[in-house]
DNA sequence: TCTTGATCTTCCAGTGACTGGAATGTCTAA
DNA sequence: TTAGACATTCCAGTCACTGGAAGATCAAGA
């Protein structure tokens, strides 16, 4: 399979999917053309990086994850310590925001939008 | 005002600081040994960035907003538009990791986490 | 057979917003 | 005088791609 049937068979363009062989995560065999030449196998490990990634899991967690899918004795524990603890960064991410959120929000409520200069989100901002 | 009182005086490690003057977003003066020397006006939009950039702005935003911090005779409805728009989209971004909150979570609890290689998380980011 | 156009290859550079480190120069206090 | 704290510039690295150039290969149609 070439790299064009397998950015089409796992959502992934296929620059991205060089840039997985040049960090190993994912390394095809070539065809006698020197083309990459893509297994049943390699496309597996390819959706499993597209879903990983897009639950925010970082490269780093995906390269743990994916030897933890390629280990038949791996225990469920450790896949489940990975991902609570991404549950966590979460969760920081998402209260973070919160805080951005309701002070930009109290920001943009007392500013009336006018054409008139004074702003309180500017005063704010200059630490008035 | 050397690099480094500025950096005490803002928050900002001098690093950064230096990349700002690279970026011209704050361009000080030089002393006559070559040193940067920060007038009080400097360290103001020093803190005007530290401000906005911890509120989420980009640095692009934060250009934009310095130079309606320096038009006194600026509309605070632009001012406003730039708030409302970063607002929108701190918002889409809670939006998206709530979900991938309740996704990872759902996971996390489908799985037992000992030491059986039986893993509903790998389970699931393998397609199965 | 020739050509066209899609697809493939490698390699280099850029993104955003810094950050680290090396090599070197200047200032200040004991 | 000297130590060490601070300053300078410049280059390279981070993360996870993404864009583009230059050139090879393939499949289909005239």
């Amino acid at each position: 399979m070439n790299i064009g049937d397998a950015a089409r068979a796992t959502g992934l363009p296929p620059k991205t999917i060089r840039y997985y062989e040049d960090i190993a995560l994912v390394e095809p065999a070539r065809a006698a053309n020197g083309y990459r030449d893509y297994s049943a196998g390699d496309v597996h490990r390819l959706r499993f990086l597209q879903r990983a990634r897009g639950l925010g899991f970082s490269v780093a967690e995906c390269r743990s994850l994916l030897s933890l899918y390629d280990d038949d004795h791996r225990a469920s524990g450790d896949v489940k310590e990975i991902a609570l603890s991404k549950l966590a960064e979460i969760d920081r991410k998402i209260e973070e925001l919160r805080g951005l959120r309701d002070t930009l929000s109290t920001l943009a409520e007392s500013c009336h939008g006018d054409q008139r200069p004074d702003c309180p989100i500017i005063k704010d901002l200059a630490g008035e």
